[in-house]
Order: structure tokens, then C-alpha cells, then sequence
DNA sequence: GCATACTGTGCATACGTATAACCAGGCTAC
DNA sequence: GTAGCCTGGTTATACGTATGCACAGTATGC
């Protein structure tokens, strides 16, 4: 699809060495200077107009080339005079630096990647604007890695150099990824998700407790016929969820029959599927492993007219934004986002300040509140 | 509140350049953790262990350099028995060609970025998710770029080199960006939003037919209260819908006068705000100028208990998956987000394949279509 | 048997920036 | 006056990959 072309296209630039003709020099800078502002392309078969160097800017500027670095750079020990020489002829000629060449010299790209595979779950784009917000002083950019047609995200793209760390959101449980990572010393956090045994840093909330607490909640305001929803048991969200809403009806002695639970992806048509096969034992409650299912369910119910919570109450997990509008005012398992991406973002910095040192794993837990609205309520009275 | 676990650590790995000692790489670190939290920009990196080049593998192999290149890049000059004892060195070295020299070599980066100031719109949520899928075999990479505190994207990190394209989303009509971009040869496309007289390459739907396809439908629907929350005037879609859907209501006689319209930025807060200030004026219907102002139109209207399509009439833009979604039934004007986003793709994969050639800009426009769900009605018989 | 073509590989170098090392010149200290 | 020290630069080089070109070795043609 791309055109290749020799990349030799300016093999003649002599660029100030010595011996080279300064006046052959001046000619090529100013023919690419005109060539540049009239966006005309007089290099036929340049694969990209040729851009300004921090070379050009040294020659204008009658320095040599690492004087234009350290001026644009604030080195403290360039005179003023010479510094703000450079930093206007730079501006005159529109000069950018080079991200390539710098990311090769510093050996650092300033770009932090963010690996997830579900960007239909408004959760996960909380995530990724409170990530920009905590990256935006840092100077660093944020590159979203999605998984490729075989559901993976591949270790290369990750450890190829053009990232200086990452965060992994939607790992599951038996990926290979955290360990392949940490091996290479590559500097990277888990955010959410977590794996077992993981040498590596970690930002969760206490699932299990979570889970625990919306079963006690239910339990006390008398349901008995409890349905739930939980998540995929590939991943540590879905299983410890469910592992805690288990403990905790189990403590208060409330059974589970297998008419009354199912497992399924974390999507809203799964929610919606599911809610409507579950209402098949007649619960008066249902609990969804997180708030996109308890959304689709949401809307199963409502479109068969099933009152919420008059008839079947509902609480769901994470807390999205969409949980606290209006039409839903869904009672959920709050996870504080902006608290766990900093959080995340602290981990991730610290180890990328740190990279090569053999820091031990540092593990973040947050504790989950309940947030009642008003999609939970008493069992009804005929029930 | 945080919970540490402690785990065993085991980075042993010390490949650090022969004799540097353990000293200046932890000054280099905390010099790094110190310039990222003040957001200083001199000197803000640590030096990342040495990895693996191709050199490395060359010597493991008993080639040279250039021979491990294009062994692994599939040159078909080489020998088969050449290139697969390169192959097998490379994978037993765990070796992973540095974007960071490929960029440098080849020009380009393998990346392009998309321009998203809105993160929190599920449209252009759905926008990140189509453009995804676009480029997934395209091996191009997906940068999403914020705008910085200042409110705008700079320049500089468009152009800087670590970008082969990029999607303009957000762009609001009196941005200096494209032209900048098109001066500079840089290869982008603006999305869904355009600026006048672009010279350049822009995908959008027809915001003034969609608008006025709603003004149409309303009226004849026998509505003469109408009320209208537009979107911002500095953005192409915010004055066009607004342009349209006026030009609708002139066609039929309809007017709008100023206690029935209001311009609000395109957020849910906004649209709950302005829908709840625009009862005041008893109108009949409400068209939003799109749909996550009509979502939070939707939810002050049900907030206040106020019946859709019975009582008030309520049309959104956009057609995002939540208006969809049973609760809300949302009829809308539809924007094909695929065919919108594979176009612009489209777009932009041409003009990166002959970047520096004098391309005309090109313009693609697609039709918006009425989505009737069960938001609009007739007026109620007493108004 | 010699010119020619072809095949496979190495050599040299380019890409653009950052930084270590060095150096000229003016100044101070004694 | 000379050793030492700042000041303000320069030169040389490294970063890792891709590719033009040279070249050795082999096959081909007549």
C-alpha cells in the first residue's frame, strides 16, 4: 500500500562538515526553506518534504548543532545572547524537533501506552480520561493499545522501544504478558485486572469485599431469592466478585441455586441477555458483576416493564458515570477511578523513574463503598 | 487506606553498561522522578537498560548488521538458509526490533493520532472503537491526543515526527491547526467536524440536511412550540444543525423565538441544564443538536417527571449506541460512525501514501437518515 | 575461456538528537 | 606570571535500523 521509496533522496545534504562547500549548503537550506513554506514538492520522489533539523537551525544561526539542542532545551550554561538567538532563528523557521531522533539519543519515547480490549465499556473510558488528565503534566502521551484479530495484545508492540511504560487494564487471568514483561525489566502496572502471583505492580479495588457488601445489603433488607451475574471467571474482577457476593450470602445463609446465576461476558447485550433468562426463577434482586451488565439488565427489565425496585431490585459494580443519571440512579459497588488511576499512575512512574532497579512489586488496594440510589429496595411484600 | 503487600522481587537483572556504577543511575532516577512531578522538561529521562539490537543477533548468528535486518524485514535476496538461522537467533535471543531506529531510518512511525478534546461523548467513543477496527490491518498504531491545559493541541506534537497521519475530530472553525498542518505537508483528515475553506481532506455527514430532515418531521407532526438546544457556534456541527434545523422551521412557518432556543457546549450537564430552563417556554418538542445533550435532556425531562413522547417530543444527532438502548428509545439522526470513520480512514491511508504530492483536498459527505424510535409523537391534544 | 549476469552478503552511511569530552579565552588568586 | 577556574561554546560520537552500493563467488552464454 505505501509507496517505497529510497530514503537517500538528500544523500547530497552536506550539512556543514568540514571541507563541504558552505555556499552548496546555503542553497540546499534555502531551495528547502521555499520548498517548505510553499508546500510544493519539488522533490518527486522524497518519501516526506524534507523538515527543518536542528542542522538548519544551527546554520542560520551561525552555532554549531548541539548549541541549538541545549538552548531549546534550557541548558544553564549557554549565555543568554546565544540562547535567544537560537530559540528565535528556531521560530523562524518553524523548527519542530525531532521526536525520532530524540527517542533514539535519550532512549526514551515519552509516551506511555494503555492496553485495553473492551473501549464499548464506558468504564474503561472513565479510565482513560482521568489517565490523560494524570499524564497531562507529565509531558508524556498516552498511546491506546487495543488487541489485534487474535485477541492479543503482542509483547513486541509493547517492548519495541516506542513506549517508556504501560498500563493493562483488561488482562486476564492466565496471561503471560505481566511475566514476559517484567523479565525484560519493562516498566508497567495493572490497573483493575489483576493475575495471580503477579511480580509486579498492582491497582485494584478489594473485589471481594465489594461483592460482599452489596450480598449483605440485600440480605438485610430481606431478599431471599437472590439472583446474580457475574462476570467472566477468566479474569480476577469477574471471579473475585463472585467469590465475595458467594461469601456473603452464604454468611447469612441465603442460597444460590444454579437456576439463579449465570456467567457472561462484560458487555450490555450480555447484561440485557442474561437479565431476561434469569428472571425465569423469579428473584427479587439482582446482583450484576459490573455496572454494564446491570445497565443491559436494566434496560431488559424496563423493557418488560418490570419496575425497578419495586419488583426485582438491582446493584450493580465500578460506579460509571451513566449509573448516576436520571433514568438509572443505579445503587452500586463505587470504585473511585480518578483515585485508582493516579494511583496507577504513581506506580507506573515511579517504576519508569526507576527502570533497571530491582524495586519489589508494590500492590495498591482501594477499599469499594456502597452507593445507594434507588434501584434497590425491600423485597415485595407478596413474595 | 492503601494496602501494601509486599512481594518478593526478582530483578536481578543487572545488564547495565560495564563498569557505571549503581550510583549515577540512582542520581538519574531521581533527577527523572524529580523533573516529571515539577514538569520540567530538561533532562527528564533515565537511561533504560541496554536491550538487544540487531547487532547483537548478528554477532549470535555470524552475519552482519544489515543481514539481520533484512532477514527479519523478509528481503527475498537473501539465502533461506540465511535468513532462517537469523530468524531462530533472533527468537532465541528474545530480540524486538527498536521502533525508535526504525523510525529514524524509514521516516516514519507507524503511528497515526486521533484528535479527541471530548473524551467523555460516547460518540467519539465509538469514533476510538471504529477507528481501531480500521486500522487494525493497516499495522498502523492508534495515538489519542487531548488537548493540553491551554485547550488546544499543539502543533509541535503533530509534527515532531512521531505521527504518519492524523484525525482531526474536534476541530473548531477558527483552529489555525489545519492550515498549519496542510502548510507543513502533514497528511490528516478532519472528522465529523470542518473548518471553512479547508484545504484539506475532511469526512462528515450533512448537518444541515439532518437537522432540517428533524425540523420536518416535527412539524408535520402538527408541533408549532418548538424549542431547539444547539451546540456551540465555534464548531461546524453546532451551526450547521443550528442553520438547518432553523431553515426547517422557516420552510414551514414555524418560528423560534429567542425564550425557546439555547446554545449549550455538547455535554450531558449542559443538556440537562438548558432542557430543564426550556420547559419554561411550554414547547411541544424539544431537537437537540445532539444526542448526549438529548440524553441529558432526556434525563432532567424524566428527573421532573415529565413524559416523552406524551408530554414533550425530544430528537437527537448522532445516533450513538445509548439512544438505542430501552430506556430511552431516542429518536435521532443517524450518522453512519463506520462509514464515516472507514472513510476518513480511507482518506487519510491515501494522502500518508503520497505525502509531499500535491493532492487536491477531497471532501466526502455522507447522507444522515431519520432513526424513528419513541421519543417523538404527535403534540398532546391540549396545547 | 572470457565477458556477462546474477546471487548473496558486507560496508558505509543516513536518519536527527543528546551528551561526553574537550578547548579557547578571560578572569582571579597568589 | 602562571596555575587554576569559570564561561561558552565546539567536536566527536552514540543511539539502532534500513538501504545504496561494492564486491566476491557462482552460473550462464557463446
Amino acid at each position: 500500500m505505501f509507496r517505497k521509496t529510497p530514503i537517500t533522496c538528500f544523500s547530497e545534504r552536506d550539512r556543514g562538515r568540514p571541507g563541504s562547500s558552505k555556499r552548496a549548503a546555503d542553497a540546499a537550506a534555502k531551495l528547502l526553506a521555499s520548498a517548505v513554506r510553499a508546500g510544493s514538492s519539488c522533490y518527486t520522489y522524497a518519501i516526506a518534504p524534507r523538515s527543518i533539523t536542528s542542522h538548519d537551525v544551527a546554520r542560520a544561526a551561525g552555532v554549531s548543532q548541539p548549541t541549538v539542542s541545549r538552548a531549546l532545551r534550557g541548558d544553564p550554561r549557554l549565555s543568554e545572547a546565544t540562547r535567544k538567538r537560537v530559540v528565535e532563528t528556531a521560530e523562524a523557521l518553524q523548527y519542530v524537533p525531532s521526536q525520532r531522533g530524540r527517542s533514539l539519543a535519550t532512549r526514551s519515547s515519552g509516551q506511555v501506552g494503555i492496553v485495553v480490549s473492551d473501549l464499548g465499556n464506558p468504564f474503561y473510558l472513565q479510565v482513560l480520561d482521568e489517565l490523560h488528565h494524570a499524564l497531562r503534566e507529565t509531558h508524556l502521551r498516552m498511546l491506546v493499545l487495543t488487541p489485534d484479530a487474535q485477541e492479543t495484545v503482542p509483547f513486541e508492540r509493547l517492548v519495541d522501544g516506542s513506549l517508556d511504560g504501560a498500563i493493562l487494564t483488561t488482562t486476564v487471568l492466565d496471561s503471560k504478558l505481566p511475566a514476559a514483561l517484567s523479565e525484560r525489566g519493562f516498566p508497567f502496572v495493572l490497573l483493575n485486572r489483576e493475575i495471580d502471583d503477579a511480580p509486579c505492580d498492582v491497582c485494584v479495588v478489594d473485589n471481594h469485599a465489594g461483592a460482599k457488601l452489596a450480598a449483605r445489603e440485600l440480605v438485610e433488607l430481606g431478599h431471599t431469592r437472590i439472583a446474580a451475574l457475574f462476570g467472566p471467571s477468566t479474569t480476577s474482577t469477574g471471579r473475585d466478585r463472585e467469590a465475595g457476593f458467594r461469601a456473603g450470602l452464604e454468611a447469612a445463609g441465603v442460597p444460590l441455586p444454579d437456576e439463579r446465576w449465570r456467567r457472561a461476558p462484560f458487555d450490555f447485550d450480555a447484561g440485557h441477555r442474561a437479565a431476561t433468562e434469569l428472571l425465569g426463577g423469579g428473584p427479587t434482586a439482582l446482583f450484576c458483576a459490573n455496572d454494564i451488565l446491570a445497565l443491559g439488565a436494566f434496560n431488559a427489565l424496563h423493557g418488560r416493564g418490570i419496575r425497578i425496585p419495586e419488583q426485582v431490585s438491582l446493584i450493580g459494580f465500578d460506579d460509571v458515570q451513566l449509573a448516576g443519571w436520571d433514568v438509572f440512579q443505579l445503587t452500586t459497588i463505587s470504585q473511585d477511578i480518578p483515585g485508582m488511576v493516579s494511583a496507577a499512575t504513581e506506580l507506573l512512574l515511579t517504576r519508569m523513574a526507576n527502570v533497571g532497579d530491582p524495586l519489589p512489586p508494590r500492590r495498591v488496594v482501594l477499599e469499594p463503598t456502597m452507593v445507594h440510589r434507588r434501584t434497590h429496595g425491600p423485597p415485595p411484600a407478596k413474595a
